[in-house]
DNA sequence: CTGAAAGCGCTAACAA
DNA sequence: TTGTTAGCGCTTTCAG
């Protein structure tokens, strides 16, 4: 079917593919990428696509990647190492130009298979830690202890600590790690802390801040490990009357977009989310294009964003 | 390269295969599709991640695809029909083993290339009107009547509505041709209306419900084309002291589960958009696995949650 | 049952 | 230039 067969001329050739066109007819690229040993995807693994952080990582390598030949293929592995072992199994199965990873923990399989599959492999999120071969991200670990320091900074003293159960997400667990190392440098401990799996965030924050100023009045400080739950604990601690940030200051983290429009703006940290996403993708582009070195390891720093609840130092 | 030459015992074949999955090994699924003309893939074309809306339906396709062996691949449109139709064709070209696609718009070709695939085609999200296959969604004309009627009933009478552009998101247009025409059955007429592109959904909001109420005092409702808007106009007009729902009601569409943590319910209406996504999941494996007819359209009935924001009847 | 061989629909290298 | 042909790495079929 649709073979170039006999002296056909050019004009009739074209004219054959565009009528084919019109028909809904679609070359088979499975063919193509088979005979060529090129496949213009890049495959693109994260945790999940609830969590609106990813979207916007995606939006940036969508937005670089655009110009060019190459497509994102995402995966999502739901921040389950098991889940993260086959989704990359199948995506690599498809032969792609390149690979882009959320985080730098892998199975040792995951690892075997990143390593040996040829293609240029950029880690993103997160530079604690030694790549496979590229990495674009910022140093959670860092990112909590500048927290810590501002917080301690604007005289804050008695802190509590909100966020997800600590065991998979990696980089909430540096940057708590990396916060109550600030503290500690600082003769400070946690006080109280509360942690959560799922459900709405903003509700969670609520729920879960309700709960600990009930158990720890004393609080002078909340600490949420992202944006979503500070949103919510903030609405239902200026629904209680509290003095924000006097009485209590907050922090979260990630900046994220969607809360802007809130009427008190959560303090907070970029973590540079488009810009990790574009950086990545050009790392995969200027590999393909030219032999530029593999191996580099680009780490972007967040700024502090005080927003109205973190009183100045 | 790990060619099964020569007589090797099956199992040291298989002790070669583990050992090889040990260093990374991954088969190559383009030289597997193409010999065996199936690919495990099923391709979902959604306009947008950014919207929260999109994401939900993908986890009903991913939850129901999990137990099986299709997997689905996403692509994105950004509401351009043009890149749907490069979308399309790029996914089309991979031959998946059937297509999930928002909207019930397409272009010529786009409908040309669907209608020539040979696979299942499961449009979703919406039911006005024609679908090529299969279809499933709920009424979005039916949603914008009944909220229509619902605010009627409540005895709201000077209405005003805020929206996306309308051009682009057929969904978001025909819930508002629905409700004017129930508005206009009940001899009332929108008297304001404001449009937005792009930008923080709350911030939006919140913004073009205060130019609103500046330029219409007289307004006692407002209808929303989602709830992220209409959550930031709750919010100022908190702020500024309306008695919500008395002096003035308001409603959105989506019933976004983001929300739910705000000191206020906002009145909306549920999108079934996990249960679309699992449907037609499901319609594609009936599709492959049984000779099951095609040509179905599902429609779910989204039902009205009036929360905080509008009034008892 | 095991093992060899014939393609799948293209691309790329080569021949004319 | 233009047309022909040999694979790409698997699956499937068909002989042994």
């Amino acid at each position: 079917m649709l073979r170039n067969r006999g002296d056909v001329s050019a004009t009739t050739r074209a004219r054959v593919l565009e009528a084919a066109k019109r028909l809904g007819y679609v070359p088979n690229k499975i063919a193509g990428a088979l005979a060529s040993q090129r496949v213009n995807l890049v495959a693109v693994i994260i945790p999940s696509l609830s969590n609106m952080v990813f979207p916007e990582v995606l939006t940036g390598i969508s937005r670089t990647l655009e110009e060019t030949e190459l497509q994102p293929v995402v995966g999502v592995t739901d921040y389950q190492p098991e889940k993260e072992e086959k989704v990359l199994y199948e995506m690599l199965s498809w032969r792609p130009s390149g690979v882009i990873v959320a985080g730098l923990e892998h199975s040792d399989a995951a690892r075997a298979m990143l390593a040996a599959a040829g293609i240029p492999v950029v880690e993103i999120m997160d530079t604690d830690g030694t790549p496979i071969d590229a990495a674009v991200g910022i140093s959670h670990r860092r990112a909590g202890r500048e927290m810590g320091q501002a917080i301690l900074a604007s005289g804050y003293r008695r802190i509590g600590f909100m966020g997800t159960r600590l065991g998979l997400d990696h980089r909430a667990r540096k940057r708590f790690e990396g916060f109550t190392e600030a503290l500690a440098k600082g003769g400070v401990e946690i006080e109280d802390r509360e942690f959560y799996t799922d459900g709405s965030a903003l509700a969670k924050g609520r729920e879960m801040t309700k709960a600990m100023m009930e158990r720890s009045p004393e609080l002078d400080f909340l600490y949420y490990s992202n944006d979503m739950i500070g949103a919510g604990g903030l609405l239902w601690l200026q629904e209680q009357g509290y003095d924000v940030p006097n009485r209590i200051g907050l922090a979260g983290f990630n900046d994220v977009r969607l809360l802007q429009g809130l009427p008190t703006k959560l303090a907070t940290m970029d973590s540079c989310r488009q810009e990790i996403g574009s950086r990545a993708a050009e790392i995969i582009l200027g590999r393909l294009d030219t032999d530029e070195a593999p191996g580099n390891k680009v780490e972007l720093t967040p700024r502090i964003n005080p927003g109205d609840t973190l009183r100045a130092p």
